[in-house]
DNA sequence: ATTGACCTTCCAGCGGCTAGAAGCTGTATA
DNA sequence: TATACAGCTTCTAGCCGCTGGAAGGTCAAT
């Protein structure tokens, strides 16, 4: 299997693919002209690294998930700790942002947004601050 | 007022007043000895920019803040436009946070997190996919 | 004279790719 | 057989927004 029809099949990007090997994190053989050939469980691994990243773990995550996934005696709690860890830094990364939201939702709300150049959100962030409701 | 100086007054590492000269958002006089030295107006700009930066601003997009704060013939519909522009990626990237973060709780909720290696979230990274409810 | 805090510049690295150059290989068609 | 063109290879460099560290100059106090 070529790295195109892997790169199809695994929905990652041949560079993608190239640079997880760069990394150590698949490492496919090769034919006599130098090119990379996947196997199916090659194919499989992209697949997994994949959907480990769409759900916005680390590659250093992903490299812990793998070894856990190939790992016949894992402990099903240590992927779920590394799972809530993760969960926990999105969650805090929405509250985060949803206060970023409503700081700009406030401030966006109280510019008239017209030709005249007084602004509010300007006014703020030069620290002439009076943000309430 | 030397770079120590104009730090601990915007909260901005020196590091990161270094850098901002470097790309061009401040301009600081030297003094005889080469060392920087910030006005007032300087303090003042790196505190108006830390504050964007901390709304999550792009450095372009401090950039054109800084210049529409600065032209005091700007009209006041340009900087709504990237506060709401802004405000649309921040909404955009909640609501993917949001939907990693159910599916995420739908794999953590459902392994069982023991000793056994029994895990249907590495079931579902490796795409076994059995995900409702 | 020496300490120690502060300042300078420069280079490298973080994460996770992505772009592009330069060149080889494989296949289909004229 | 020539040629076109897709697909593969390696390599270097760049993205963002800093941050760390090295090597050295400066300043104020002891």
């Amino acid at each position: 299997m070529n790295i195109g029809e892997v790169s199809r099949a695994s929905g990652l990007s041949a560079k993608t693919i190239r640079y997880y090997e760069d990394i150590g994190l698949v490492r496919p053989a090769r034919g006599a002209n130098g090119y990379r050939d996947f196997t199916k469980q090659d194919a499989h691994k992209l697949a997994f690294l994949g959907r480990s990243r769409s759900l916005g773990f680390t590659i250093e995550d992903c490299r812990t998930l793998m070894s856990l996934y190939e790992d016949r005696d894992r402990a099903s709690a240590d992927v779920k700790a590394l799972a809530s860890e993760h969960l926990d830094r999105i969650a805090q990364k929405i509250d985060e942002l949803q206060a970023l939201k409503s700081t700009l939702e406030t401030l966006v709300r109280r510019c008239q947004g017209d030709d005249r150049p007084d602004c509010p959100i300007l006014d703020d962030l030069a620290g002439h601050e009076a943000l309430e409701a």
